[in-house]
DNA sequence: CATCAACCCTGAGAGC
DNA sequence: TGCTCTCAGGGTTGAT
């Protein structure tokens, strides 16, 4: 569940490097080794992924909603990670000239000319790389990025307007809105007092202000956090300290006191308070 | 158009 | 201790 403040973190540590690795752009693929075919998802065959890639040049390292996104200087790389993982920048090889092993959840690996590597790491295997000419034939169908200009006040309302579904599932709907996973979602909604199953064209005025502003404040939060860390699916972060509802069912709400709730909403573990998210045919 | 279920995967945690 | 079972979840696809 890496969502947009953990695929930011990541695209900030690629893009910038650290103290123990350099950053991504400017180095060239010299190779490329994929353990798990099916993570390629354009082109269809990953020999030919694999020979687009061969010399050419990263320049810079972007993110789109929760989609990492490396221009080349031909051509585009891009990568989502879905429900885990990470990419990882490293030495790929020893003093001595030796190859470091290739570690278990390793899918795909880039090698450069020098002697570093990119890894797309990715436990569950849902994660997909993509090579195109095009990105937008990847990104074409996003929402607004909830962190940029566009993302207004009144964009969003009319947005919300011009749907009759549940907010949450709605929020997390990738065309309505880019970079909200089940995380950030349910923490928005608890802090904007609305509740999940709420109907999105009957939100009033201040609701969606609210919200507007609460989505807002959690991915803000969440990025100065470095996101957040849950069991193996992601490291680093500290956002899930944070938490108010997420993986809190039965606990005091921290508002009221109420313990929490925790029910199924489009699929997902949905947790909010019921004494401050009032469900919608109490309204 | 809105909703729901199945699918792709693995490791954690529960139950026995 | 060790086995088996269930669950979690992002996004896609197909059915209702």
């Amino acid at each position: 569940m890496p969502e947009l403040p953990e695929v930011e973190t990541i695209v900030r540590r690629l893009k910038d490097g650290s103290p123990t690795f350099p950053p991504v752009p400017g180095h060239t693929i010299q190779d490329v080794i994929i353990t798990w075919d099916k993570i390629i998802a354009h082109p269809e065959n990953p020999a030919s992924f694999k020979r687009h890639l061969l010399g050419k040049t990263i320049l810079d390292v972007q993110r789109r909603g929760k989609f990492l996104h490396f221009p080349l200087n031909n051509g585009h790389l891009i990568g989502h990670l879905r429900m885990s993982g990470d990419m990882r920048m490293e030495i790929r090889l020893s003093e001595q000239g030796k190859p470091h092993p290739i570690q278990a959840y390793d899918r795909v690996v880039i090698n450069f000319k020098a002697p570093w590597r990119l890894v797309f790491v990715n436990v569950r295997k849902f994660g997909r790389m993509y090579y195109t000419s095009d990105p937008q034939s990847i990104f074409g169908d996003l929402g607004p990025e909830p962190l940029n200009p566009e993302f207004t006040l009144q964009a969003f309302t009319m947005q919300l307007h011009s749907h009759n579904r549940q907010i949450k599932p709605l929020l997390m709907d990738q065309h309505f809105i880019a970079g909200l996973g089940n995380i950030y979602t349910d923490e928005a909604l608890f802090r904007a007092k609305v509740h999940p199953l709420r109907k999105s064209d009957s939100l009033s005025q201040r609701e969606i202000q609210q919200l507007h502003h609460a989505i807002q404040t959690v991915l803000r939060e969440g990025i100065v956090q470095f996101g957040a860390s849950l069991d193996w699916v992601y490291r680093g972060g500290e956002f899930q300290n944070t938490f108010k509802v997420y993986g809190r069912e039965g606990e005091p709400c921290p508002i009221c006191g109420n313990p929490i709730e925790k029910i199924s909403v489009g699929q997902r573990g949905t947790h909010f308070c019921l004494q401050c998210q009032i469900p919608p045919k109490a309204i």
